[in-house]
DNA sequence: CTTATGTCAGTGAAACTGATATTG
DNA sequence: CCAATATCAGTTACACTGACATAA
């Protein structure tokens, strides 16, 4: 019996929880949790995609997606445009405010993400990035 | 502003969704949550931890972990010993029962992992462990 | 006195499932 | 009728904070 592989899948998993941790002292002076600046992010890359579509690209219920995607609007955050032809979703995006938050969150997520990147060399970072692509897609699949 | 590195801490959040999602179901059969079967996992790789040091080891509070270990207590997969000498720690370990089901339930867990990974050269599955050791190692100091 | 552990109690955020209305 | 979306409502898992007793 190997099972003295690296045990990639506990790997990630504690990856993933330091990273957590960090993120969430990083963006609690914001009053963002990580699933709201995730969400903010999905935003930037993807404006106007729908409540279901982020849901899904966040491996969360709509139902999840969509409370918090009320609270972000509350909070000035996001808007949600009106039913765009075809579809009953509603289109959100980025506001201004939410856009501005965004910038200044991630600035301070990327610190963190520097700091857990500082010790690989370019080629480790990019072997990383492909392995964890490869990960992703089989399981996606 | 690049920003448009592979995005490394996206990636891992991403692979830990999916990872965590097939685990789900792969242990649902045996009534496993996912921390549950890592907290079994670690009681084989240290028998005779304490509920501390398995807290820490997990990234959680010691009463999460006081009330974990306490269910599977009950469901007879746990023993608590009474404080060895030195301490007021109670140290945990499997019981047969639990050994058994880990072994079932990591069955289980290797398969996803092994689909997880079956897209992967040896050299990259090696990179990519190195890689995420270097990650955990600089968020933890 | 200090530190670490275990444990009791209460809280809260964040997800979930179920059901319903609307739209193409 | 069917599929996808949004949303209302209730629920529940889970980890958290706080407080306290105990032991070295």
């Amino acid at each position: 019996m190997s099972k003295h592989q690296p045990q990639v899948g506990y790997l990630i998993k504690q990856a993933q929880s330091l990273l957590r941790i960090h993120m969430e002292d990083a963006l609690r002076p914001m009053d963002l949790s990580v699933s709201q600046y995730s969400c903010l992010h999905s935003l930037l890359r993807d404006p106007g995609i729908s409540a279901a579509e982020l849901a899904r690209a966040t491996f969360m219920t709509r139902q999840s997606m969509g409370t918090m995607l009320q609270q972000l609007l509350e909070r000035g955050l996001v808007e949600r445009s009106k039913p765009s032809a075809g579809g009953r979703a509603l289109p959100a995006a980025l506001t201004e405010a939410g856009a501005t938050l965004l910038s200044a969150a991630q600035a301070e997520v990327d610190k963190v993400e520097q700091r857990m990147l500082s010790g690989l060399k370019p080629s480790d970072l990019e072997s990383l990035g492909y392995g964890l692509n490869l990960c992703i897609n089989a399981l996606r699949a």
